[in-house]
DNA sequence: TTAACATGTAATTCAAGTGGTTACAAGCTA
DNA sequence: TAGCTTGTAACCACTTGAATTACATGTTAA
C-alpha cells in the first residue's frame, strides 16, 4: 500500500497557512481547501504540532506556522504525519525458520539493506522545504 | 503503512533457491523456511516467474533461478511483488479545491518532489543483488 | 492407467490501516 | 451567556495483507 494521504495533506496545510497568513486559517477553510472534512484536518493538525511545525490552541481560531518556512523540511512533516516509526517502511517477515541457513540469517542481512534504501528516502525529502513548495505553487499559479 | 512483506519473502525465495539449489525447492519446502504457508509461497513464486526470475512449473516439483544472481537485483524483486505500479508509493489527496491557490498547484508541484523520493528508494534497490544477500547470509552464518 | 504429488488459483476469513463522518466536551471571545 | 473554535472519541465503509482451505490442472512413476 502507499504511504497515507496524511503526508500530502499535511503538506497543503503548511503551505496554506503561508500563502493565506493574511487569513484565519480555522479547520474549516483548511478542509475546504483540501476538499475533506474539518475533523481529519485537526486532527492532522494535531500531529503538525506536536512536532512543533505549527501553532494551534482550543478554542482559539486559526492555526499559524511555529517555525520558519525554509526550517521545515518535507521529512519534518514526513516524520510529525507518519504514525510508524522509523525502520518500518519495510515489511519483514516475522519469524523465519531458524532451523534452515536463510532462515536463520536473512532478517540480519536485509535490515541494513532496507535501512540504506529508507534513508535514501528520507534524505531526498530531507533536502525539500515548505518553502520550495510555496515557490512552486506561486510558480505553477502564475504560469496558468 | 509499510512495504508488503511479499517483497522480503520474495528475496528469502530466491536466496534459498541459490543456497539450496542441489534440493528440490517445492512451495512446501520454501514454505517451511519462510515460515508460512505453501499457497502463498506459490503466489509469489507466480509473481517471480512473471518477472523472469524463476522457473516453474505445474505439476513439476521445484523452482529455480531463472537469471544469474548477480543478475536480479532487489529492485527486480521489488517490482515483481508489487501490485501497485510506480509513482504510487506516495499517496496524493485528491480533488484538492481549485478554486484555491495551494489546492489548484499543489498535487503538479509535490508530484515531482515524491517522484524523487522514490526514485531515491528504487536506486539504492538497484545497487543490490541477490548475490549480495546470498553472501551476507553465509557470511553470516560462519560468524555465528 | 491409476495413485500420489506438485503447481495454479479462487474463495474465505481475520486483522489492520485509512479516510469520512458525527457527536460532543472543553476553551475562547464578543 | 451565545456562538464560535479546537480536541477527541466513536463509528462506518472500504481496502489491503496474510493465512488458510479447497480444488482444478499437470506430471510422474508404479
Amino acid at each position: 500500500m502507499s504511504i497515507s494521504t496524511r503526508f500530502s495533506v499535511g503538506i497543503h496545510i503548511l503551505s496554506l497557512l503561508e500563502i493565506n497568513k493574511e487569513g484565519v486559517n480555522t479547520s474549516d477553510f483548511i478542509a475546504k481547501s483540501v476538499n475533506t472534512n474539518p475533523a481529519l484536518i485537526r486532527k492532522i493538525t494535531g500531529m503538525l504540532k506536536n512536532a512543533g511545525l505549527v501553532n494551534v490552541r482550543p478554542g482559539i481560531a486559526g492555526a499559524t506556522l511555529a517555525k520558519e518556512l525554509s526550517d521545515i523540511t518535507l521529512l519534518d512533516v514526513y516524520h510529525a504525519v507518519n504514525i510508524v516509526s522509523d525502520k518500518e517502511l519495510f515489511g519483514i517477515h516475522e519469524n523465519p525458520n531458524p532451523a534452515c541457513t536463510v532462515g536463520r540469517n536473512i532478517q540480519d542481512t536485509i535490515e541494513p539493506i532496507f535501512s540504506v534504501a529508507e534513508l535514501a528516502l528520507e534524505k531526498a525529502l530531507g533536502v525539500v522545504t515548505i518553502e520550495d513548495v510555496v515557490k512552486g505553487i506561486l510558480e505553477k499559479d502564475k504560469t496558468e
